[in-house]
DNA sequence: CTATTAAAAGATAAATATATCTGTTTATCG
DNA sequence: CGATAAACAGATATATTTATCTTTTAATAG
């Protein structure tokens, strides 16, 4: 429904609003979010090339945020890594078909819509402002 | 967000919805709904262990549904290819969060739950009764 | 300028999803 | 009964996703 890489992405990217002080390399993200480290490193370059991260090079570099988390809907760092893509033609290519779906596909199309629409308007602030007991990916505290 | 394979059990079922009057084997809702049929074939095979559909071997055998299209919700032809699976636990396993999901799981599964809201309050028969140019799956008329 | 840190890039590996192929079993018909 | 049709089962192949490892490039501190 959301791939693993989208799920990483998202752990990240809530790591470091939860932690805006100074950059933080993708060691210390992996650890903190659980995302095994390599693998993570290829996200964080896919969000990088988004926008949705900034990164730094060098001694003391890493990623920060590079949006305020009030206006970084989750939708962004989903797209980022692995791009939710709404049906637009008909997948069996039925020349009668084309861009008016079938009822089965529009189904289907408005469901993905839903979805879309719901990662759209929560935003990455929202996530860290729920009041809630389990303060989101960590046991307790910061990095 | 929904599965390759999920699409072709749909659009086989909607097939045999069209098509109430005998059994159809897997080769011909293969052409007509344009799935890899030797593919199809394990797909029917999951749809039949569900009992979503009912199997006949033998000659004049092949597949019929296995209930009314009115009392058949997508989900239940998803979940028997390629089950939605809600959040229960974080996922990180986290000691204190446990099943008391942190924002992001909860907003990430509360999605899932919309998504499976919709699949099962939208039936066979409703894909079916849509008025529309497009048939569904097909050019035209019956197999 | 050199050593160190950390991202970027590339190559490889493992796991899973998708797809194909071959044979076996079961039912139907003549 | 024997021939045939078709589901069922199992093995293999391909593609994609997920994960790991190594090398290169860029930035910083001393």
């Amino acid at each position: 429904m959301i791939s693993q890489t989208s799920e990483y992405a998202l752990r990240a990217v809530v790591c470091l609003a939860q932690n805006p002080d100074k950059p933080h390399t993708t060691a210390e993200i992996a650890r903190w979010t659980k995302v095994p480290e390599h693998y993570l490193s290829k996200v964080m370059l896919a969000l990088a090339k988004h926008e949705v991260v900034y990164s730094k090079k060098g001694l003391h570099g890493g990623y920060v945020l590079a949006h305020d988390p009030e206006s970084l809907p989750l939708l962004n760092v989903i797209n980022a890594v692995d791009p939710i893509k709404r049906i637009k033609s008909c997948p069996l290519k039925l020349k009668t078909h084309g861009a008016n779906l079938c009822p089965l596909h529009k189904q289907i199309n408005d469901a993905i819509g839903t979805i879309e629409e719901t990662f759209r308007t929560s935003t990455i602030a929202m996530i860290l402002n729920e009041p809630t007991q389990s303060i989101p990916l960590c046991e307790s505290g910061k990095i």
